[in-house]
DNA sequence: TTTATTTGACCGCT
DNA sequence: AGCGGTCAAATAAA
């Protein structure tokens, strides 16, 4: 992720926690008001504005701990073969030469429809998997060469349960073609779909017991072609929507895991000024973002 | 003609 | 050595 990617994840987290701090004013405001004790809620805002906060921390501590003139150049030759060696090769000599991923962000959703996240993918692989019963299926963003987007996606049906679609997410979009770009989460169904937003054990885990996690967005109306494979035709669009509504649904089926490594080519951002210092936030990002939407999954 | 998908080949990593 | 991820030529679809 470059830098400018990881300042704006760092400004929607901050915008999240800000948007919980208003919700919990108001769940407070209705308890007084009735005089019905809702600890529930009160626990769930706490746990959601802890979960920025250590997002948060993390993206800093992630940032503030690498340097910033870091020369990607230097490391092995699977980061730069693409550019040096296979430029200057004939195409056939290419085949195969390719970046191998490194650990970086992932995201795991399962559900019963290959879901619909917005934003345009386009199906480059597809390779049998060992013990697997079903091939797993490899897409990037169509928007890799023209904006440098390096988001890719893997779908898979589980094998216990052929229904499910397990579809793992690497790294973060930095195009800005997002189809709908509205954050949208499903009312309907909350059983249908499962995220899962956890962290490997490599993860420099900021704080103490307390996992942060990420909250993640599913924009509901992408219809382009490249998505069209995924999405039975019999199937409600309302499948395609996680509701904000159920934001905090306990259910086991509805949550999220995030494992994730960040990967280290961004330079440093002084977190201390987008925390106490964004107010102007609002003025700086795409007005058409809603971040009423926001939300979050605790696991 | 352009764009997307399929699929075998290739390479990095374990 | 073998698995998994990616590339890219061939093919299909719009």
């Amino acid at each position: 992720m470059d830098n400018s990617s990881r300042r704006k994840a760092i400004e929607e987290l901050v915008r999240g926690h800000d948007r919980a701090k208003q919700l919990r004013s108001i769940v407070n405001g209705i308890c007084s008001d009735d005089g019905s004790a809702t600890p529930f809620a009160e626990q769930l805002m706490k746990e959601v504005l802890m979960s920025f906060t250590n997002s948060l921390l993390f993206l800093n501590n992630t940032i503030t701990s690498e340097s910033p003139d870091v020369q990607l150049s230097d490391s092995p030759k699977s980061e730069d073969s693409q550019e040096s060696n296979c430029k200057s090769s004939t195409v056939k000599e290419r085949r195969g030469c390719y970046k191998r991923r490194r650990t970086e962000q992932t995201w795991e959703k399962e559900s019963e429809v290959p879901i619909d996240d917005g934003h345009q993918w386009r199906k480059y692989g597809q390779k049998e998997i060992l013990n697997a019963k079903f091939p797993r299926n490899y897409y990037r963003c169509t928007h890799k060469f023209d904006q440098g987007c390096q988001a890719t996606k893997q779908v898979q049906k589980v094998q216990e349960d052929p229904i499910l679609f397990k579809t793992t997410y690497y790294g973060i979009h930095t195009c800005k073609n997002l189809s709908n770009p509205e954050i949208i989460l499903d009312p309907i169904s909350p059983s249908t779909s499962s995220m899962f937003l956890s962290f490997d054990n490599s993860f420099p885990t900021p704080l103490n017991q307390e996992c942060p996690f990420l909250s993640s967005s599913f924009p509901s109306s992408a219809v382009k072609r490249e998505c069209k494979e995924e999405i039975p035709p019999s199937t409600s669009s309302n499948d395609y929507l996680i509701s904000s509504e159920l934001t905090f649904d306990s259910s086991p089926k509805h949550h999220v895991t995030l494992s994730s490594t960040l990967d280290s080519e961004y330079k440093s951002v002084d977190l201390s000024d987008v925390l106490y210092d964004h107010a102007h936030l609002d003025d700086v990002l795409n007005p058409s973002l809603n971040f009423d939407n926001f939300s979050c999954f605790d696991v």
